[in-house]
RNA sequence: GGAAGGGUGGCCGAGUGGUUUAAGGCACCGGUCUUGAAAACCGGCGUACCCGCAAGGGUACCGUGAGUUCGAAUCUCACCCCUUCCGCCA
């Protein structure tokens, strides 16, 4: 809204993304933002020509349909006015009038809805666009250190006489970390922590939870559902883009919920036609056999799937997905304004396009643990929040003691959501590597416009003035305040001894009933 | 799982087939009055989209989807959600 509000006002960081009037107003600052994140053309071309012409389409479809509704009304008035007057037969003419509009309409309506089905669809696989201080750079080398934020230094091993070893080998060795049992149970990517380790998991959620609900860092707890619906996980941009990097729970629709499914395919004149019964659903099921059979045309069955999510929820790959989504399709009282909000909880990433990367070890995990940190502001405060958020990421690691540097994340390295991210990565002396275990996240208004209610695109969450006004969309921010599992490999490799014993730092000794060291018992 | 009652604009709430372009109230904005404020009074006040330089005009929207009808907030069907009660279970 900000560009209708302020004309002149179209500096990248209020662009309003899904704004399809946005993007016809500022085409080239649309392509110029989407070319810094490597995504450029349609065929031959640029992206905002493409979807301006599918907008155009479709704004011709909808000029030409209102025609006929309009028409249609004032015939249907006349009617009214006809048959007070007894004249029978005006009533007729105009009565096949209406059928006739009504008919224009139907098909009108069907190409309208195709048409902004296809728009929809391209905006909806839209990345954030960076803000201007972002570096440019297609891939994770061209992310930039951030000066001043480096703290502590690598732990001189050599100096000690002994080598570090790497997490798994010490928990291993501990007895407290079982790879093979999880396998079991899940197969790969997946651990049992026992003893001292799955205490420590457990110390370190509490001790993040403890610093950041304090009073000085201010953050809210939460313990949000772990399952959520489609639309939830399109707020904060999941989907639809990556949906097979995500877990599904399922369960079978009821009778009821299926036979709607049903009867709105027959409706939608998906060649598909079922029996009357009210038993047709599960009868369906059955002759399906779980697969398409030839009961459904090819647009059917994509479609009947799509109705039987109603029995679907998502598993959360964080919880910046419930705890964002807290304040979807409301408007927000400024007063209420920063909003921050944090939890722990476990997170589950299928990794699909992970295949061979971090086999071994906890590094890369199926389900973990993590503390995240969100916030809801209003536009002008989101760049000094970000800051903020950061520095709250950080104070857990500075709590423990652990060396880390920051990064801000490169144009190419960015997830989809973000306007500018920063990472914080801790130093694991066994692997000798700088590994992520924070990532804090600007999103601007990106996210604030898909949490709008299913089917009402233009209403996201928005705040309303302390005049009673409504202003316009939040800005959301997320970052791991920090990677419990992460944060667990770092206090092991960088804490070990030379007999592989974990010493604990002093801000973990309160959690883990005054122990100093955990050791094979 | 069973029964009953609900879902209408920022909020409350009326509305059971055609001037509903949704009554009334609250809140909010502007004005009159007042030294100032309150009260009172007068006026304004939904969202999205389409056309238009603008003034303005048009279309859709009463939980969701479908149906009946020339015409639906209102009638029919299914679903979702909320409240209360009962049953069952962590």
């Amino acid at each position: 809204m900000d560009g209708r509000d302020k004309p002149g006002h179209d500096t990248l960081k209020s662009a309003p993304m899904y704004d399809i009037k946005w993007i016809r107003e500022h085409p080239d600052d649309f392509d110029r933002g989407l070319t810094r994140r490597g995504i450029t053309r349609r065929g031959l071309q640029p992206l905002s020509q493409y979807l301006i012409s599918l907008d155009e389409r479709r704004r011709a479809i909808i000029r030409v349909s209102e025609g006929f509704q309009a028409r249609r009304r004032a015939a249907s008035d006349q009617i009214h006015q006809a048959m007070a007057k007894k004249d029978t037969a005006a009533a007729e003419a105009l009565k096949a009038e209406v059928a006739e509009c009504k008919t224009s309409i139907t098909t009108l309506e069907g190409e309208q809805k195709a048409v902004e089905e296809e728009l929809k669809k391209a905006l909806a696989e839209i990345p954030n666009l960076p803000l201007d201080d972002v570096p440019d750079g297609a891939d994770a080398s061209k992310n930039v250190e951030l000066k001043g934020h480096t703290f502590g230094a690598k732990r001189d091993f050599k100096k000690e006489g002994f080598t570090a070893k790497q997490h798994f080998e010490l928990g291993e060795a501990l007895g407290m970390m079982d790879f093979e049992l999880a396998a079991k149970l899940s197969g790969a990517r997946f651990v049992v922590l026992l003893k001292g380790m799955a205490r420590m998991e457990r110390a370190l959620g509490q001790l993040f939870l403890d610093v950041h609900t304090s009073e000085k860092h201010g953050y809210t707890e939460v313990s949000p559902p772990l399952l959520v619906r489609d639309e939830v996980m399109f707020g904060t941009a999941q989907l639809p883009k990556f949906s097979e990097d995500q877990f599904k729970a399922v369960r079978k629709l009821t009778k009821g919920e299926g036979n709607d499914a049903l009867i709105r395919l027959r409706n939608e004149d998906h060649s598909f036609n079922p029996q009357e019964e009210t038993s047709a659903y599960f009868e369906t099921l059955e002759v399906l056999g779980g697969g398409k059979k030839d009961v459904f045309t090819e647009a059917g069955w994509a479609r009947f799937q799509e109705l039987q999510q109603a029995g679907e929820w998502w598993l959360i790959p964080t919880a910046e997905v419930p705890l964002t989504n807290l304040v979807r399709e409301s408007i927000v009282d400024e007063d209420k304004l920063p909003m921050r909000l944090t939890a722990c909880t476990p997170c589950f990433r299928a990794e699909a396009g992970a295949a061979g990367k971090d086999t071994r070890g906890m590094i890369r995990q199926h389900q973990f643990t993590k503390v995240e940190l969100v916030s809801i502001v209003t536009p002008e405060k989101s760049k000094e929040e970000h800051e903020r958020m950061l520095a709250c990421a950080e104070e857990v690691l500075k709590k423990l003691d652990l060396h880390y540097r920051v990064v801000t994340l490169c144009t190419g390295d960015m997830g989809f959501a973000a306007q500018k991210t920063y990472d914080i990565e801790v130093w694991l002396p066994g692997q000798n590597m700088y590994r992520e275990i924070s990532s804090c996240s600007n999103c601007g208004e990106f996210q604030a416009r898909r949490m709008h209610p299913p089917g009402k695109p233009s209403e996201g969450t928005r705040y309303r003035g302390k005049d009673g006004k409504i202003k316009g969309f939040v800005h959301t921010l997320n970052g791991s305040g920090v990677a419990v599992g992460r944060a667990l490999i770092a206090v092991m490799e960088n804490y070990q001894d030379e007999n592989g014993a974990i010493v604990m730092p002093d801000a973990l000794r309160p959690y883990m009933g005054g122990i100093t060291k955990i050791e094979r018992s």
